[in-house]
DNA sequence: CGCGTTATGTGCAAATTTCAACAGTAAATG
DNA sequence: CATTTACTGTTGAAATTTGCACATAACGCG
């Protein structure tokens, strides 16, 4: 049985009697509904119909091929509705990935998107690995650094994400405030442990920072700030994060250069979909609200 | 979802993994594997699978169907065995017409065949109406009197009926036995009431006897046989018939004349199926036990 | 790092399928 | 009883599908 489309022509022949009928149904001439049912009929090596004039009426064997077809074809048709009606609302998992350093930020908005489409499974997935979007391992990807450049992938900037330094409360009562970076040989530093980070502000702190002073390196972002609150030094913070932690003193005003963009990240399969694109949307509402603070 | 073999192709896509590998499976090639997998997704509107260089890997839609693609593929599976094992052997139902006249001869070659296949179950189908093979009504028909000659039907000689005048004992010792026909006209008759009746024993009789003499006429061949073995007159009855139904006395010598032939006629369709070939043959080898008879 | 292997993807020609028109037949109809 | 209608069946022509060759990309291996 290696064509399922003749199964489903003899499957309206059965049902409507004719091969004339199954032809309008099907919507191709009767000429084709003969010869689908010819071959079918070779190929099982039994008669399916009994041909006369007035129609075909089904054998046993027809009759059995009835019963199963009409199963099968309830089937698609419920396949079908699913399939087309997840393409239109938004429902089932929404994956996301990023870097663990963005979870601060990204949780309250996962969760608003959730409570905004109750059928969503939301699933957040971070790790030092990048999850693969062309292997359908995410629907959307939040990527920091330069843009990323891969096919088949749609990139769009997210938002800037404004990093300032900042020094714990503690910090500062035992080692003051620098006016400027000229007095950073008198301090001590937080940043991230790989050299090679590409992100403006750790590339701007490699340079102006003395290497010794930076004392406390890791490469995991939650470390490095608990570090700070902590009072083990001077580090970077996002500035919204910043105001929610507290007891966190400003150590120099926000510059442009320490900017750090981040990218929305899609497959160009999912980008289309309905589930994706209110996520994005949703997304990009939240980051302006972000950028009038 | 108007194409189911593209529906299959999806199915062996998401199953093995990698287009290539269901174009083997398939035995078509890969670019006709893609092309259906386009093709279906564009009917749904929806992306059944995550494209990349190493295969293709299901969304969630694609997950869908290939649960519902499985069972429809063991259901085809199944449906084809049944098909197939029903053309080779010998179950399911035997419907068999003939005209009522005929049950005393073939209700017990039925019987046995049945005990000989126990799955087949026996429809024995008389009624002055003929059943009809090519509306399938029936898979084999015995028919009497000429050669039937309808297209699509297969018709094979039976066996030649041998019909002998009889008279029962208790009408011999009123009337007497006739030496030849010229005594005929002191005697009493039963035959057919149709006079278009075309069976050579009727035809002769017709010519024969004086039509006044022919005292009891029925349609019903069981009614004349009663009626001769009721003393009613002299009628035809098969010889093997007589026999069994003793206390008939034989009027005259059978005749070449007389022989009644018999048809066995199946539907083109069915009369290649084991099941058919298997009651014919079974048929005509008590019709050759009767000939020695 | 280059190379072989194994994937997908695409233009073009060939093969297959489908269509259109006609013939033929059986039942229904007035 | 001729006529109409609805159906099957068949043939050559058109359209679609398929196969082939080649391009391209990613992974694994020595």
């Amino acid at each position: 049985m290696d064509s399922w489309d003749e199964v489903r022509t003899a499957y309206h022949v059965a049902r409507v009697g004719t091969v004339s009928g199954a032809a309008d149904v099907l919507g191709v001439h009767h000429a084709t509904v003969i010869r689908h049912i010819d071959a079918l009929e070779e190929n099982l090596g039994v008669k399916l119909f009994q041909r006369h004039a007035r129609g075909y009426t089904t054998t046993e064997a027809g009759e059995d091929l009835l019963r199963v077809a009409q199963a099968t074809d309830d089937q698609f048709s419920q396949l079908s509705g699913r399939i087309k009606g997840r393409g239109h609302d938004v429902s089932g998992e929404l994956v996301v990935t990023s870097l663990g350093g963005l979870s601060n930020l990204l949780v309250p908005v996962l969760s608003d998107f959730q409570r905004l489409y109750p059928e969503i499974i939301v699933r957040f997935l971070t790790g030092e690995r990048l999850f693969r979007l062309e292997y359908g391992e995410a629907h959307v990807a939040i990527r920091a650094g330069r843009a990323p450049d891969q096919p088949d992938n749609v990139v769009q900037p997210f938002f800037q994400q404004k990093y300032t330094l900042y020094a714990s409360q503690d910090y500062i009562d035992r080692h003051g405030l620098p006016k400027s970076e000229a007095e950073f040989g008198n301090h001590y530093f937080v940043s991230a442990d790989d050299p090679k980070n590409r992100a403006p502000f750790n590339q701007w702190l490699r340079d102006t920072a003395p290497e010794e002073r930076i004392t406390f390196r890791s490469q995991d972002v939650h470390a490095q700030r608990r570090a700070i609150v902590a009072g083990a030094g001077i580090g970077f913070i996002p500035s919204v994060l910043a105001k929610e932690l507290g007891n966190l003193i400003e150590v120099l005003p926000p510059r442009e250069e320490w900017m750090a963009p981040l990218w929305l990240v899609t497959h160009m399969d999912l980008h289309r979909t309905t589930k994706v694109q209110a996520f994005l949307t949703f997304l990009k509402d939240c980051a302006k609200s972000w950028d009038t603070e």
